[in-house]
DNA sequence: CTCATTTTTTGACAATTATCAAATTCCAGA
DNA sequence: TCTGGAATTTGATAATTGTCAAAAAATGAG
């Protein structure tokens, strides 16, 4: 709950009325690592946020191969804003790579939020401005064209992946296989 | 003018108050090919939307390398709305690829109409988690291991841009060379 | 702690792709 | 219509990366 509030905070000044509101309509979650949070297909019914733990997202393709979208560690709203506001079906499977703890808010309370308190309105743009600035620098990352530039790109942006994320999904999240990542790792 | 209209109408029925307002704000810039209307670093101080042409995204990497990160042609806007929210530095050039026309909203006549109509928050929410869903699409493709599959994937999501666009940039746009690109498309 | 399972590494080889060079085709402007 | 520069294609070669197989290391459940 304070986790949310500060992240909130971030944005915008929170009144002690919509600190209510908040607090009166956030329910608990918890996940067992390997769990699924989110499903590829289903339309999404609330807005989550992991306090603590760490998720991948991922989806399959026609093929049946699974592609690593990204990850969602502690203090970070868990995905799909998109599908959320259209009310579309999301993208990708979330899973618990760790026991995982999330808090969420349905999506009808949300709307009744904001309804409520239309000036969290452009607080909501500007978080889904943000994350649409990070998949930017994902398209980005992934234009690089040698493996091995790729991963050091990885490691200077987000060293912290390398130590949480088994590596068959960090190779999977940069569009290469196991072996060329564990060679690449291998020299130096 | 129409064409601006016909684009929002997509989303919400536009009273006449409201058409009042954007036929006033609205302003026009026309642009020769190889034309910059977008400068990577600057800070977006208006939004844009392409009424007749087509126009190349691209951002340059610390060694000087051009990468294509997208296009835009008549009828949609001209990306950068993270930028646009947060005030950001853009993180990519705009360039003509044909004669292009524009009309464009001052930010501060933007920010003005969304405070004497916010239900048109929604709206803004919309589009903008619409973008972002294309910037999801736009990673699934990068992920597609061989360049091969990669090109027949664009091909049947977006065949108007091999129509349209210098192959050069196609093969930058899918992260491959120009010279890959020829031999995948001399092979049938 | 032990054992089974999963993850990561390593090796050999094949396929894909980048690089460099040159030829050819295409296109815009004079 | 002609022409020079840009875009695309083609060729030869080297480097990178994927694939398959097996070994080694790490992990977790009991």
């Amino acid at each position: 709950m304070q986790q949310v509030i500060d992240f909130i905070s971030g944005f915008i000044q929170v009144s002690e009325a919509e600190l209510h509101f908040i607090a009166d309509n956030l329910q608990y979650t918890s996940f067992k690592k390997g769990e699924i949070l989110l499903q590829q297909g289903q339309i999404p019914n609330k807005l989550s946020f992991v306090i603590k733990g760490a998720v991948r997202g991922y989806y399959t393709d026609e093929n049946g191969m699974e592609h690593t979208l990204g990850f969602a560690f502690e203090n970070h709203p868990l995905g799909a804003f998109d599908s959320f506001t259209q009310q579309m079906p999301i993208g990708f499977t979330g899973c618990a790579l760790e026991n995982t703890d999330t808090i969420w808010i349905s999506q009808s309370a949300f709307y009744r939020f904001l309804e409520t308190y239309p000036r969290y309105e452009k607080v909501v743009r500007t978080i889904i401005s943000q994350y649409m600035t990070l998949e930017g620098e994902k398209t980005k990352l992934l234009r690089i064209i040698s493996s091995k530039e790729r991963y050091r790109a990885l490691l200077e942006t987000q060293p912290e992946l390398i130590q949480r994320v088994p590596l068959k999904y960090i190779a999977s999240y940069l569009g290469i296989t196991i072996e060329t990542l564990s060679r690449i790792r291998a020299k130096r």
